[in-house]
DNA sequence: CAACTTATTTTTGTATGCAAAATATTGTTT
DNA sequence: AAACAATATTTTGCATACAAAAATAAGTTG
């Protein structure tokens, strides 16, 4: 009788102990990640915060939480909107991340462990496997994977913040590629040289090969961005 | 009116005019970067909204914009508080940002205007002015628009905003440096080189010598971070 | 019926209220 | 007096209330 939030999605049960508004924030992004909420969409914060469970102001802080990062803008007086996927942001974006990731490969190649650099490989052999079946989905979610771990060999937090909130931006545009089977393979051969080059901690190496594939993967987002969207995605 | 709302790549365009909110994140990103609210202070939301002048709810959200930008520091059910300045944490940023100004001097290097390197130079005398009388604050400033200009010149918004993000973790650190005069003339000599290096378009020198000047830039913010902080800054 | 006005509804932005958690204070026991 | 326990105060986190602005609908006039 004391309990109005008692409806029917209530994902806050989620919640562990503490840490609710960080739930908001990263349903938020997911939602906006995996495209459930469209690029240029308004963010209803009636709707959304119904949607997850909570009232207003913690989905307002996570909103603005969201904005700092860059995946959603905020209009005055008119609220805000999921960040839009422009091909001439996404440029931008690879750049920078190409740069930080030739960074990243560099360090890995000097911090990294022995049993850092066999996780990867082994994670590479994962997504090899995934690739020979053609399974893109659980393809990207290894790619993924070997890029945080390369990362986080780095041993920097800052680069790897800074890198998991440009990412956020690539794996957006990942869910409208359609991805050529040469492009695809392309990508895998560009990682088995990354493999190499990082068990043989070569770094100069590492670091040209990452810059490459960046470029290789912008090719692939830009081909999805210049197809006309299959109004499919609901 | 004349206003044509109905087309849909002008979204963002217009709104770029005024914000109520972020006046609040700007005013308490200057309190926190000019160092009046010390690293490791805690945030009093009753406090510091009464300063602002504005109710709690506003300054909870900019204070979650900042915690994105990493110059606040969420503690669950315990507020927050101004990011600590660590020596670890200074290292880090300054590798991040070694590895972006980089990028941004080889692309201006490429995308410059010539009234875009004029105008730096011209910065560029008034910083030697200002170093001539030993006019800290002064020099600062244009040290710090120099330094802008450059990543802008660079032509890659989200490069930009990167680097502002790091970058203030870094001007907050200079106000507690006691710049060695050494150390001064030191960076003033690096600035000319990398002047000479912009001119002549020179990407992949530009390049090495940011890396270079931020590695001191380091040294001076470690110097100062090591020294017994005199708490008379007020 | 188009265009402009005006009224209604919706949505945002900010302030306030309230419960839970954390912090500070007081009190008690050894 | 120190250490612990209990209580009071403060502070945070979330929900709600309300005013201003925007979006939408309805009405009016040429």
């Amino acid at each position: 009788m004391d309990i109005p939030a008692a409806t029917a999605t209530n994902v806050t049960s989620l919640a562990e102990r503490r840490l609710l508004h960080e739930t908001v924030v990263d349903q938020l992004r997911d939602l906006i990640v995996q495209g459930e909420l469209t690029p240029e969409s308004k963010l209803n914060e009636r709707v959304l915060a119904e949607k997850l469970g909570t009232s207003r102001t913690p989905l307002r802080e996570a909103i603005k939480f969201l904005a700092s990062e860059g995946l959603v803008e905020l209009l005055p007086n008119r609220g805000a909107v999921v960040a839009p996927l422009k091909p001439e942001k996404m440029k931008e974006v690879f750049v920078v991340l190409g740069a930080l990731e030739a960074l990243a490969g560099d360090l890995a190649c000097r911090n990294a462990t022995e049993a850092d650099i066999a996780e990867i490989r082994a994670l590479h052999y994962h997504m090899l496997a995934h690739h020979a079946r053609g399974e893109l989905a659980q393809y990207f979610r290894y790619n993924q994977q070997i890029h945080t771990r390369i990362i986080d060999c780095a041993g920097n937090a800052t680069l790897a913040q800074s890198w998991r909130s440009l990412n956020a931006h690539v794996k957006r545009a990942r869910y409208l590629a359609n991805l050529s089977r040469e492009r695809w393979d392309k990508a895998v051969k560009e990682h088995e040289e990354m493999i190499d080059a990082l068990v043989k901690r070569d770094g100069a190496r590492l670091q040209a090969l990452l810059r490459d594939h960046l470029s290789n993967k912008l090719a692939m987002v830009m081909e999805a961005l210049a197809t006309p969207r299959t109004g499919a995605e609901r």
